[in-house]
DNA sequence: ATAGTTGTAATCAAGATGGTTACAACTATA
DNA sequence: TATAGTTGTAACCATCTTGATTACAACTAT
């Protein structure tokens, strides 16, 4: 299918089609070539997971929570905040990466089936 | 502490504390009263978990991940793709605040006590 | 009564996001 | 090879979001 096929079905601007297709292709995960219209993907549905493509993606890059780069160090509580929940909020962190990365993509197209 | 102290350290604007311990009073966690200064807490520490702040100060509300409202019916992907993902995407949901959820104020006290 | 504080609406600037246009680079096909 | 159709991407613009700021009413302790 071509972008601008997509494009109308989402019901969104062909461009950004592409630009979401581009970063699928920079993370290994698809391949599309300029001029002829399709992707193809590069890896079996079963070894793509939801956390693949959410990273892909990257609404988020790097760390989920984000606070505060400078706190006071002149503050009992500003000196020591980033030492005392960093490693609480990579843990949510992980543990929503974790869960994206039990489903896979095969996972889906079986639910897919079922429903269709 | 008076919201212009906070403020000061936190080196923020005194509307921005104000609006956040307002968030924090709705939710049930402190308690603030209007005219004289400062903030007391209105359950015990062990009693607040980071979910609590997390929810109460709501960066996020209601689904953590949102996509296509209105997907296209004609299509076979679009048609099912809610009934497909959102229980996948609920679950990293879930884990994300269960974790949030395991650690309360008391516990970060008490790490705070240890480091100073 | 007064000085100092909170609550909140209103406004503004800045940054982020997505939409759109435009065009070069590329591919398959005749 | 020429052509029609497609992708890649830069550039620009409108819109939304966010936080900063001002202003002032309502409140409290002394």
């Amino acid at each position: 299918m071509t972008s601008d096929f997509i494009a109308s079905s989402v019901n969104v601007n062909p461009v950004v089609i592409r630009r979401t297709l581009s970063s699928l292709k920079a993370a290994g995960i698809i391949d599309v070539k300029a001029g002829c219209g399709g992707a193809t993907p590069v890896k079996e549905a079963d070894d793509i997971t939801l956390y693949d493509i959410y990273s892909a993606v990257d609404c988020v890059e790097g760390d989920l929570f984000n606070f505060h780069e400078n706190p006071n160090p002149e503050c009992p509580v500003g000196k020591n905040i980033h030492a005392v929940l960093d490693s609480h909020l990579a843990d949510a962190q992980t543990a929503l990466e974790n869960e994206l990365k039990s489903v896979t993509l095969a996972d889906l197209m079986n639910q897919l089936n079922i429903l269709m």
